[in-house]
DNA sequence: CTGCCTGCAAATAGTTTGCATCATC
DNA sequence: GATGATGCAAACTATTTGCAGGCAG
């Protein structure tokens, strides 16, 4: 749940270098945005991570974090975790894990490590893009 | 992909029984929905439903088929897949299964058999509800 | 008859788009 | 200075709700 100071680093590294890498403007609300996702584990949604922004930028707008959760994924900068009857949910840990809700109150959490999913890496000849694997209490 | 009729037939009497077994009533529209739901292999969403239950009942409305739809997730007759980025899909398929989206074709499979998870059924001390596995191509 | 159901219309929630202005490079 | 970003408002899509009349049990 809680994520290391140095996996925060990390994570924020990669994300300017990535934008800039593109060339595009990296402005300080961007990476306000990012920073929410990268050090909450929390999985916030858009309404989440615009209530903390506020903090910072009173004037942000929910349009502008929809518009840089999208632009985010294109970079492969973050994922979407789409949920049954739900705002989607936004996650800097990249790599395929599982997610657990729990429908009660509403929290989305990692699960722990002890699961041998044998995933498959393709399918039907064609490379699988992204996997949710979510279970709900 | 295609479902066998004998398979179709007794997920009617299935459904039959279950609407029956609340003492609900038992309407044509109701029936419809769930046979198209129950003989589709495609996984339809709640405006294909609608297209095709109109075929019958040319005056039904898009929010019966939803009601409906609600109610028979409730009395577990049919499972709701929630896709990223697209409008639910509905499967009455009960068992655990993993799908896969084709997110060029928009197309939604079920995947075949040989895939060894092994799925919990329980996490941190509680039931699981539902499982989604979902692969997006 | 009674209660659930249907069908219509309106409301809602989440997200996206258009556009004028502004900031980053 | 050019290109993309922001912020506001409006649009859009999927879904839900409210309500009057209708049908199954």
């Amino acid at each position: 749940m809680t994520i290391s100071q140095q996996e925060i680093t990390q994570r924020l590294d990669h994300f300017r270098q990535a934008v800039r890498g593109q060339g595009l403007p990296l402005t300080p609300q961007k990476l306000e945005i990012f920073r929410i996702i990268a050090s909450s584990g929390n999985h916030p949604q858009a309404q989440d991570i615009y209530e903390q922004v506020k903090d910072k930028f009173t004037n942000i707008s929910l349009a502008t974090i929809y518009k840089n959760l999208i632009q985010f994924q294109e970079l492969g900068l973050i994922i979407e975790i789409p949920l049954a009857g739900a705002p989607n949910r936004y996650d800097a840990k990249l790599e395929t894990h599982c997610h657990v809700v729990d429908t009660k109150l509403g929290k989305v959490y990692d699960l722990g490590e002890n699961q041998n999913l044998n995933l498959p890496q393709k399918i039907m000849g064609r490379k699988i893009k992204k996997t949710d694997i979510i279970y709900y209490l």
